[in-house]
DNA sequence: CGCCGTATTGAGCGCTCTCAAGCTAGGTGG
DNA sequence: CCACCTAGCTTGAGAGCGCTCAATACGGCG
């Protein structure tokens, strides 16, 4: 463990997870069993397919991506992480991780061991509560790739995003987008050309505006309108 | 509750659940706080949008679907749900439930309270393990909507059905779809006739045997690799 | 300033959708 | 028992949305 302060306002764990000194030793914080906080560069690697699931990470400051590659080297992208959020629920089922997790900017994570997290569940029903609610929360990502157009889901995708990225933006109406074109359109079943005329289309009918990695929402209300 | 005797040799929840008499008012017993078991028709339907999350339900017999409708009437399918499986953990997270859930063929659930489920868990190290187990199966869910073209998300999706069918079936060559052409369709965001196209590709490469609402899979390895 | 990865834009193609017409199976009533 | 009816499934023809391929523009970084 580091010992550098440490500061996590938006983990989804925090109030379970004192970073106090005068807490540290305290069994029933999570941070008592925190076995490391992982530093990756842009583009590294935290788990990848076939990885034996003994851990799930708390992403503390960057943002993922997780996803399966198909046989013609499709990047199918499951789920974006961001600050805040935690990653690799789904391999406590598969026991292996099916998926791989990179980082799209430099990113820190808390290694969380999954063991010791459900001996720790069983002393704190405050936290399994928590975590469950934690878990279902998970249930209802991706719902922006149920969409029907490109203009739906990419709609969808948007406002997502604004809501997530809420805690580090000073006003709703902008927001800067993490991942690439690309990434954008593997995780909506688009190409990167139709994303991009997507957002030009939405720019021309003033929705939005673009300025290279930030969107400025012009009208929310009209943007939610276009996928329900 | 219903007292007649009940047969759940299939629910992932089985071995939490005595319902011999003896173990009728064990405490730590699932059945304990089953709320009552519901027999819904064909087309019935178990839970809609806005609804009060308080109960999640195990299904005991019956297929189910799970959607919300867009603008414009689509049902976007989020799930579908088996014998054996359980629905709406999803509305942990949301408190209200946020879809639809409709039989697609007369069905039996058990209506689990959520409150006097997390009571239930306290006292319950296994049953809390097996639960967040369950939930990270369902984040597993849905794996087959990611791949790109129709043939492919198409052959995962029957893949995925024989897998989930195999407590019901008595070979694994061998399914009976419960859902019809335009539930695949609205899962899979393709069309009916699409569907029916593709079904009929497969058929037509001897890769299935379709026979009204029966599949044979003849070239299960095959179908397999048009997706991975 | 120059390089290179990323994003945008354009033109044409093709997969999937739309619209429409048969077909099949299962249910109903005479 | 059979004719009919209806919903669902299949098949066909043509249209259109999103994809492919390609050229250009942009922007971050040395």
């Amino acid at each position: 463990m580091q010992t550098e302060p440490f500061f996590c306002p938006s983990c989804q764990f925090s109030s379970f997870c004192e970073t106090e000194d005068s807490q540290r030793s305290d069994p029933k914080q999570l941070n008592s069993i925190l076995k490391q906080r992982i530093r990756i560069k842009k583009r590294g690697v935290l788990c990848a397919p076939n990885h034996k699931f003994r851990s799930f990470y708390a992403v503390n400051k960057g943002t993922f991506k997780t996803f399966q590659m198909d046989q013609d080297g499709n990047e199918l992208i499951r789920n974006f992480y961001f600050a805040g959020e935690i990653l690799g629920f789904e391999a406590i089922y598969t026991q292996n991780y099916s998926f791989s997790a990179v980082a799209l900017s430099d990113a820190i994570v808390c290694e969380i061991p999954y063991e010791n997290f459900l001996d720790l569940l069983h002393h704190q029903c405050a936290l399994q509560k928590r975590f469950i609610y934690l878990m279902s929360q998970q249930l209802n990502l991706g719902l922006c790739q149920n969409y029907t157009t490109a203009d739906k889901r990419l709609a969808a995708f948007l406002v997502d995003l604004s809501l997530r990225l809420q805690p580090f933006t000073p006003t709703i109406y902008e927001i800067t987008i993490p991942m690439s074109r690309q990434d954008i359109a593997n995780y909506l079943r688009l190409t990167p050309e139709t994303v991009s005329r997507t957002f030009s289309k939405f720019q021309k009918n003033k929705l939005i505006k673009i300025i290279n990695k930030k969107v400025k929402f012009l009208k929310l209300k009209e943007l939610h309108e276009i996928f329900e």
